[in-house]
DNA sequence: CGAGGAGTTGATTCCAATCAATTTCGGTGG
DNA sequence: CCACCGAAATTGATTGGAATCAACTCCTCG
């Protein structure tokens, strides 16, 4: 039944690409000059938008929190990415968190600005609708996979995302990113337990090397069809 | 175009107030003369889009296949939504298919007349990503509750769709909308048995009735702290 | 060198899926 | 109008997967 292959690598999306000179000035970047370290909030659920940031160094989970407090990770972003967008497109208040999972550096872009290169320039929207549709169909994908796939599934899943998201070494087959066992459990919607036994696992069976925090990709085909 | 009814001020978003006539005559919405009795297909998981549809009677589930061809239902669209933009904004194939759960009718909008509209229209490119983020914002809540909600949580979250979607009869509380059992199970990410099981302990429990395949609100406040 | 966080492992529990059987219901044709 | 058929709903028994609880080790960093 499933026609996409679930990890087709992503082209990536850039926002900005195409835009003239003149309309990225417009959009009055303002690089936010102290960086947010490792475990910094750059926002939280609850509160209001004041801007939209682009983040050009680094990776920042967007997080929710649900059932006594058990976190879930809705997206992750990096070099290139738009985070906070939603909340100010919908003129409401952060309905997710955002924290720095590694060193992160980030532009901001005050929201009129925005708004005003969305009512003038017609592919900037048209760019903008796209992003939405593509975040949408990548939700709505997540929740056939939270609604049945078991632990193991999920977890593979999770894996090739980091994999497809941020790389491998190309000599050690190393993911590129340093994620907790706790972080990639909260991806997956499991408890951290599950995903250490499940990670634990794969490295038995030799579809995953583990280098202490360090996880590397040894069989991507095998990973692969574990995700189904 | 005739005025749009919903029980539901606050989610319900109407992508068409606020056009002029000839903006909407531009869209040159053609209704299709047959309509779509229950159980009939729209279109169909990795067909491709020729067009896009309103609802203006009737009920359409968007559901996708997961794991064995266990079903998920992502939305529920009735008389103003818009069904099939997502894909063909995307340019890709349909990610999801279309049944109708009661007899519908549609309009129809071709597709150039859309884009047309969007490229000539910046107030009606607000309104189609303020539509867009919305759906994001609820689908990122629905991984959130798939992903850790329990079965009676997820079955109370469905309840309470159905209910504010499509409203109840004001004398009987009954909701307004009949989905089958399984429907609702593939609403909430549970098995049949498993919605069902868990609809007779809320009929037990006071909270809700039911009369055949019929389901009455009876304790709004109670299924809503069921819900978390 | 101590402390605390991250990772690991084992034992237990329990929720929900699965499997299986039966009843009820709604629509259709004789 | 009623009998019949298939689909939907229901109920029970069983199983199994993953959460929970608990204890411990291993880093890493001040």
């Amino acid at each position: 039944m499933q026609e996409f292959k679930t990890n087709t690598p992503r082209t990536h999306f850039c926002m900005f690409s195409e835009l003239s000179r003149e309309q990225i000035a417009s959009l009055r970047l303002q690089e936010i000059d102290n960086s947010y370290k490792k475990g910094e909030v750059l926002f939280s659920e609850g509160s209001y938008p004041k801007a939209l940031y682009v983040v050009y160094k680094g990776i920042v989970k967007i997080h929710k929190y649900g059932i006594n407090g058990k976190e879930q990770i809705t997206r992750l972003a990096s070099a290139g990415d738009l985070i906070g967008y939603r909340s100010l497109l919908n003129n409401e208040s952060y309905t997710a968190s955002a924290t720095a999972i590694e060193e992160t550096k980030l532009f901001k872009i005050p929201s009129e600005a925005f708004f005003n290169l969305l009512k003038e320039n017609p592919d900037f929207s048209m760019k903008v609708i796209q992003m939405l549709a593509n975040d949408l169909r990548q939700s709505e994908k997540q929740v056939v996979n939270m609604a049945q796939k078991s632990v193991r599934e999920k977890i593979a899943e999770a894996l090739l995302l980091l994999s497809n998201k941020f790389g491998v070494n190309e000599n050690t087959n190393a993911l590129n990113s340093i994620l907790t066992r706790k972080e990639i459990g909260d991806i997956a919607g499991v408890t951290t337990e599950s995903a250490i036994r499940t990670i634990s696992d794969f490295n038995k069976e030799e579809i995953i090397g583990i280098e202490g925090k360090r996880i590397l990709i040894k069989d991507l085909t095998k990973l692969e069809r574990e995700a189904i």
